[in-house]
DNA sequence: ATGGGGCCTCACGTGACGTCAGGCGCAACC
DNA sequence: GGTTGCGCCTGACGTCACGTGAGGCCCCAT
């Protein structure tokens, strides 16, 4: 019961030449031929070609693949939950795109501009391997980073329903600040600068006085930071970086 | 207020030669040049950004999408619709696949094996430009084949449904049928072979009886169609090819 | 025995970039 | 006021995942 490359192709949805590249790779070789040289397909190659072509789908290069499906202590179901983990971000971030062009429709049929940075953030900030590599280009290398890597992988659900609430929280009281007209080098924000140190080394490194300045001078200088702070509060970039110079000097030296 | 390349990458997730790229093919042309001859991109390029990585996204060719931006009589409003559609409907897509890993999950969990071909329809059949495309490669050209995509086209939501309808009490006769030992000559499923032969006509194109009997071969020899009639019940789509040549000879001449 | 459809192996083409190489622009730092 | 560094420029070749023939077996059906 083994099929040929035709029949294959028509079952999977893709040509014939992709089976014969997969074949000339080495990613999926036909457990059979013919003595006629006939690639004669196994249900276990069957198997393997639906998972080539779920990863596919979700990105993978096909050297990865091969990689992945390799792996020797990976069973199935492992590949299975893998894949469902992966389906589902994919999903997640799919229906944020579509929210965000709902979004779109609606400001565009009250005659309302967005302004492009807050529709380019979708992928600035949500392609996860994209912005992860970029991240990589970045700060690949400093300790900060490995450090914070580490620590977030290792993360619960409940931990980042935790960070993620702590982080809401913290915004807010900075917006209330600013908005209410607190000097940023007043006690007030130099507590919330304090308590934004603190978060930072809580949840994904330690960061002393100097390394937050460093930060906070990003928060203006890179756009993407300054737009993701600013959406908050018009301005709330600059606030936070003065708040945190002025706690610099208070707690620093 | 225009942006330089460093900076539309890092708001957008993509890299400069990315945008080089875009400029060299004429897809995305900055708006404006400085006197060193360092582009700069204004905010109605970046809103044309986010829609060429949009349709990216959704898998068109970069030449397609030329096409498609600059289509001079489709205005934003109809572009955020269009996107809008095929973004739900390949997030439809992708529930399936998830639901299906979650079948294969449950499945494996229970030591239940599933065969190759069930796990392979999911991309033989719901890939839709793909699918199109083999369509094509098979149909294109034949004259029923442009009849049925020009009526196809032109249905409702409520033609769908009747459509469906129809074909889903369809298979549940002939599987009655089936199991219920008639034979495939007889009356009842040469009744039933001429209706099917109808909802052919009606939804798709005029198939006399010839052509008819052409799809009744197509039913056992090309495994996709087979794995779609045998999924209602084994052996289905060799019982639905007798019918259907009993019923050619009755009617046909 | 003779097509015709399916399959084979080269082998070059293509789309969408990646990746240097070599060099200008400009603000900062010494 | 050089020079260092970073960002930007233009070629130009490399790469990945195939597409697209060309030329030639295989095999079943007429």
């Amino acid at each position: 019961m083994s099929l040929s490359v035709g029949q294959v192709s028509g079952l999977a949805g893709i040509t014939v030449r992709t089976l014969h590249h997969y074949d000339e790779i080495g990613l999926l070789i036909p457990g059979e031929r013919t003595s006629a040289g006939y690639r004669r397909y196994t249900d276990g190659d069957l198997i393997r070609l639906q998972q080539i072509l779920l990863y596919r789908e979700l990105g993978f290069p096909l050297d990865e693949i091969a990689v992945i499906l390799d792996d020797p202590h990976v069973d199935e179901l492992t590949q299975l939950r893998r894949q469902h983990e992966l389906l589902t971000r994919k999903s997640e971030r799919l229906r944020e795109v579509i929210a965000a062009v709902e979004r779109a429709m609606q400001a565009r049929s009250l005659g309302i501009a967005l302004t492009p940075q807050e529709r380019l953030e979708l992928f600035g900030d949500f392609q996860p391997e994209d912005h992860e590599a970029e991240v990589e280009r970045r700060w690949g290398g400093t300790e900060a980073y490995t450090q914070s890597r580490r620590r977030v992988a290792s993360y619960t659900k409940a931990d980042w329903a935790e960070l993620t609430a702590e982080a809401a929280a913290l915004t807010e009281a900075l917006v209330a600040a600013l908005k209410g007209g607190l000097p940023p080098d007043g006690a007030e924000a130099m507590d919330l600068a304090e308590r934004h140190r603190l978060h930072i080394s809580r949840w994904f490194y330690t960061c002393d006085h100097e390394h937050h300045r460093c930060l906070g001078e990003l928060y203006v200088s890179d756009p993407r930071f300054t737009a993701t702070h600013d959406a908050h509060a018009p301005g709330l970039a600059r606030y936070v970086r003065s708040a945190i110079v002025a706690n610099g000097f208070r707690g620093g030296r």
